[in-house]
RNA sequence: GGAGGGGUUCCCGAGUGGCUAAAGGGAACAGACUGUAAAUCUGUCGGCGACGCCUUCGAAGGUUCGAAUCCUUCCCCCUCCA
C-alpha cells in the first residue's frame, strides 16, 4: 500500500486493452488508499479447462499486478454457469460438472495459479455459491434488467441475428449470471479478455440497480497461439502449457515466427517497453539476430515457470538437439518384450509409439525420416535384430531408445 | 404444427449407379532450404508385411452383377412460416 497513485495507475494500465472506466479506477484507488481497505478484484475462470496455457497468464499475471499492490484477489470459477454449457460456439451438450469434478478441477488450478499468484492473498470462490440460490423469480427479476434490444448490441449476438442464425435463449442469461456474479461479489474490478467485454460490462449495469458502486472493467488482449492466427486454446492444440516440461515451453517459444515473437514479447514480457522497443529496432536493423531476440524471450518465459538455471538447461538442451543434431539427454525408453529374433521395422515404430500405424511407419520410412542408431533406413522391408538396445529416431524430434527384453 | 435445406474421409467442400479410398482447398506430417522462423519447392495424408486385400460417405435395412449416389425406416442439424 505504500505506492503512490500514478504507480498503481502505471502499472495497472500496463499491456491492457481498455479500462472502463479510468477516472472510475482513479477514484477507487484514491478511496482504497485512503481507507486502508483493498480493492476487489475479480476474474472469473471456467470449470471446464484446468490446463492453464500462457494466454491465461495474460491475465493472472494483471491480477498478479493488482495483488502486488496490495489489492484482494477473488479468482472465480464458474462451477454453476459450467453446469450450463458455454454459449459461444456450437456446444455439443457438454456432460455436467459433477461436485467432485469441480472440486478436483479447483484443485488443479490451484496448483497451476500459485506458480505465479500468492497463494496466501488469493480467495478462490465458486459462484453455486450464490446462483444456486436464487430462485426462478429472481432470475426472471435478473433478466428483466435487460433488453433484447441491448443485448443485441452485442457484436457477436448482432452478426447472428443479422445473419440469421440460432440464438438460444439462455446465451441471453449468460452476461446477466455473469454480471450478477459481480453484484453477489461487490467486485470493484473485474478483468476479463476483450471478447469478454460486453459480460463483464453487464456487471457494471447491475451493480447499480443493485444500489452499489458499479466495477471498473479492465480488458486485455486474446494472446494468439503458437499458429499465430488463432487464439491459443487447448482444443486447437496451439498452446503452450504453464505446466508443460522447461524443454517444451523454451523449444515451443523457439518455434513462433519472428512476427508472432514480438506480440509475445508485448504480452508476455516483464521486459521494460523501451528496452523492447530497443531491441526491436536493433532485429531490423541488423545489430540482433531475431534468432537471439527469440532465445531471450524463451529463457525470460521460461525462467517464470521454473527457474532461471532450469531456463538455460533448456538452452543448452534445445541447442544440442537441434542446431548440433546431438541427442537430447532425456530420451523416451522403451521396454519391448518380442518373442521373435527380428523385428520389422515399421511395426517396431509403432511398438514403441513413434508412428500411428505400420503404414505411416512405412511412409516415414520411405521419406527419409528415420534413423536408426544414427543410420538413416531406406527400406521399408527392414528388419532389426530384436535384442540389445537400439536408438530410433523419426523425423527431426522424435526419439526413442528401445530396449529388448527377451 | 406446416414448408424447405442439409449430414461425405481431421476441417471446409466436390461428387446423383460402375473409371471413387472418393476432386479441390486447408490443417497435419516428412524431405530440401534455414534460425525446429517465415516464404518456397517436393512428397505423404483410412487400415493392413501391401502392385493386392479389407473397412469407410449420419444409422439400419432393401433394389442391383455393381450404391456415397436409387428405395424404405430411423436419428441428428439448420432456416423460414405459425
Amino acid at each position: 500500500m505504500n505506492y503512490t497513485i500514478q504507480e498503481q495507475i502505471a502499472l495497472i494500465e500496463r499491456g491492457t486493452v481498455d479500462i472502463i472506466n479510468r477516472d472510475d479506477l482513479v477514484a477507487k484507488l484514491e478511496k482504497s488508499k485512503k481507507t486502508g481497505i483493498p480493492l476487489r478484484i475479480k476474474a472469473g475462470f471456467d470449470p471446464t479447462a484446468p490446463d492453464l496455457h500462457l494466454g491465461h497468464t495474460v491475465l493472472i499475471q494483471k491480477l498478479k499486478h493488482f495483488q502486488d499492490l496490495g489489492h484482494d484477489i477473488l479468482f472465480l470459477i464458474g462451477d454453476f454457469t459450467g453446469m450450463i454449457g458455454d454459449p459461444t460456439g456450437k456446444s455439443k451438450t457438454r456432460p455436467p460438472l459433477t461436485k467432485e469434478d469441480v472440486a478436483r478441477n479447483a484443485e488443479t488450478y490451484k496448483e497451476q495459479i500459485f506458480k505465479i499468484l500468492d497463494p496466501d492473498k488469493t480467495k478462490i470462490v465458486f459462484n453455486s455459491e450464490w446462483l444456486n440460490k436464487l430462485t426462478s423469480l429472481d432470475m426472471i427479476r435478473l433478466a428483466s434488467q435487460l433488453t433484447v434490444a441491448r443485448m443485441l448490441e452485442r457484436d457477436d449476438f448482432r452478426k447472428r441475428f443479422e445473419s440469421q442464425q440460432a440464438i438460444s435463449i439462455h446465451e441471453f442469461l449468460y452476461p446477466l449470471i455473469q454480471g450478477y456474479d459481480s453484484v453477489a461479489l461487490e467486485a470493484d474490478v473485474e478483468l476479463g479478455g476483450t471478447d469478454q467485454r460486453f459480460n463483464v460490462l453487464m456487471g457494471r449495469d447491475l451493480q447499480r440497480t443493485w444500489g452499489q458502486d458499479p466495477q471498473v472493467v479492465i480488458t486485455l488482449p486474446l494472446l494468439e497461439g503458437l499458429d499465430g492466427v488463432n487464439k491459443m486454446s487447448k482444443s486447437l492444440g496451439n498452446y503452450i502449457g504453464i505446466t508443460d516440461t522447461a524443454n517444451d515451453i523454451y523449444g515451443k517459444i523457439l518455434s513462433i515466427s519472428d512476427e508472432l515473437m514480438w506480440r509475445y514479447y508485448e504480452l508476455l514480457s516483464d521486459l521494460p517497453s523501451d528496452a523492447l522497443g530497443k531491441l526491436k529496432a536493433d532485429v531490423e536493423n541488423g545489430t540482433v539476430h531475431p534468432k537471439a531476440a527469440k532465445m531471450q524471450l524463451a529463457r525470460e518465459i521460461t525462467a517464470r515457470f521454473y527457474d532461471q538455471e532450469t531456463a538455460l538447461l533448456a538452452e543448452t538442451h534445445f541447442e544440442t538437439v537441434f542446431k548440433k543434431h546431438d541427442l537430447p539427454e532425456d530420451i523416451a525408453e522403451y521396454q519391448c518384450l518380442w518373442p521373435d529374433e527380428t523385428i520389422w521395422l515399421p511395426k517396431l515404430l509403432v511398438e514403441a509409439g513413434m508412428v500411428s500405424g505400420t503404414g505411416d511407419g512405412r511412409r516415414m520410412i520411405a521419406q527419409n525420416a528415420v534413423t536408426l542408431d544414427g543410420e538413416k533406413i531406406t527400406d521399408p522391408d527392414c528388419n532389426v535384430p530384436a535384442q540389445g538396445e537400439v536408438l530410433l529416431k523419426v523425423g527431426k524430434r522424435k526419439f526413442c531408445r528401445v530396449i529388448f527384453n527377451s
